[in-house]
DNA sequence: TTTTGTGGTTGACGTGGATCAACGGTGTCC
DNA sequence: GGACACCGTTGATCCACGTCAACCACAAAA
């Protein structure tokens, strides 16, 4: 939407070991000993406000970002115009990944609200991950885990219905908030329902009815943003019961 | 479909420097020095009939797969019996990435003919690539093509319409053969309608539908799985051209 | 040769979600 | 405070694709 971004380096060195998002973010699972290692290898802090690109498809490839605070969306756009949201990224979820194989970024990661993000240089990583085992297990898991990831939005978006996408989607930020120590059952969603709909196949009519439909049947409130799930066992019943889906 | 599988491991062991698929597969760009550190890595051939699986969803990860002869499908499925199949591999590529992050196979991998994989077990993979900096990249560009590979699936699942989805795959395959020597125009498709329609998100019919359409077009010529491509730039058009799409 | 099975094609019909359109709520910038 | 922009909701209508069903082609078995 808006043209090329003031980029905010912090002069704040980040520092794995004193980090609280260890448990949720690349360090994990690391001993102590590899971890102070770790501080090596994470460059500057960098502030990304709202509505602003971290990265654009087509720039140059040169570090993976670990979200510090904040929220991201990933989009790939086609030349005809259309475009689709491929991710939402919470604290602690790596941004970049896509960069590797050719050089250059091959989607777009723009912040859904002010946010920071700590870079880490590609090169020193590669280097680092020589030497330090458990950074090299970690950092494949972390890959391994986003092809994992996307096979469970192909599924969804291949063979679910409207309700039970939205459903699924409710049920997994739902699991992510509560990995981050925030509420499972009452959240703020930080993306618009064009967002929403965009990745999960949909319009945002579409989704806007699936939210009010939820809403009648006593699933979930919603106010705006705001959600809260009332029957969350309801919407996993949404997603188990074929429901003659395409 | 079938029970489990009589597994066979030919004594051959496999050689990346003799082999002809260098350019397309894992060892793609490493200097010749590395290439022969390569042969080390690589266990035994296995050989895998139609139909059976080379591994299936919840198998402990043990190795990755490359592909030497024949080709693949891979699918999830949920526990209400709908399946997705998430890709179709040739000779080359790389099956089984999506076990590291759990150490659990998360789909099924089934071979579409008669097919043989190079079985890299994993453990000796992180150790050599602890050594051996060419082998390190290269599988973290492999690793991530899958990533940005998704990211296309999901773009065609999310956005595009059911004619505008064949063209794609077709194209896709056509570049695929192209790229392992063969016709760019003419090749032997060793799926079924439903496995296509069920990558490609929709119903056997309308797959079948979407090839007659085709036809009578002129952009290709149909007959059973034997597919030439008449007309590339016809199919590359229908991509472009903002059709209304979902 | 007939039989059986699997995969593919085609037609008729139904429907879930897209499209088009109007309107209401909320936040932000003067 | 008022005006504007953006976001969300809801209704009416349409159409692409799913569903159901019949039939055909080819291959393997009998």
């Amino acid at each position: 939407m808006k043209a090329a971004v003031p980029i905010t380096v912090s002069g704040l060195k980040a520092s794995c070991s004193q980090c609280n998002l260890v448990e949720l973010c690349l360090p994990f699972g690391m001993s102590e000993h590899d971890l102070n290692r770790l501080d090596e290898l994470v460059g500057a802090r960098r502030k990304i406000k709202r509505q602003q690109s971290l990265y654009r498809a087509g720039d140059p490839f040169e570090a993976i970002y670990a979200i510090r605070a904040g929220s991201f969306k990933t989009d790939v756009l086609l030349e005809d115009g259309r475009d689709q949201v491929t991710g939402f990224q919470m604290t602690g979820e790596i941004l970049g990944l896509d960069g590797i194989s050719a050089e250059t970024h091959s989607c777009n990661a723009i912040a859904l609200e002010d946010s920071e993000v700590c870079v880490i240089p590609y090169g020193k990583l590669e280097e680092m991950s020589r030497e330090v085992e458990g950074l090299q297990h970690q950092f494949h898991k972390v890959m391994s885990r986003e092809i994992v990831r996307d096979h469970g939005v192909m599924m969804l978006l291949g063979s679910m219905r409207a309700e039970e996408r939205l459903a699924a989607f409710l049920l997994n930020m739902s699991q992510r908030f509560t990995a981050r120590g925030f509420s499972p059952a009452e959240f703020h969603l930080r993306m618009t329902r064009d967002e929403i709909g965009s990745y999960l196949g949909l319009k945002l009519e579409t989704v806007s009815r699936a939210f009010s439909r939820f809403q009648e049947d006593g699933l979930v409130s919603v106010q705006q943003k705001h959600i809260r799930i009332l029957n969350a066992g309801g919407l996993k019943r949404l997603l188990q019961h074929q429901s003659g889906g395409r």
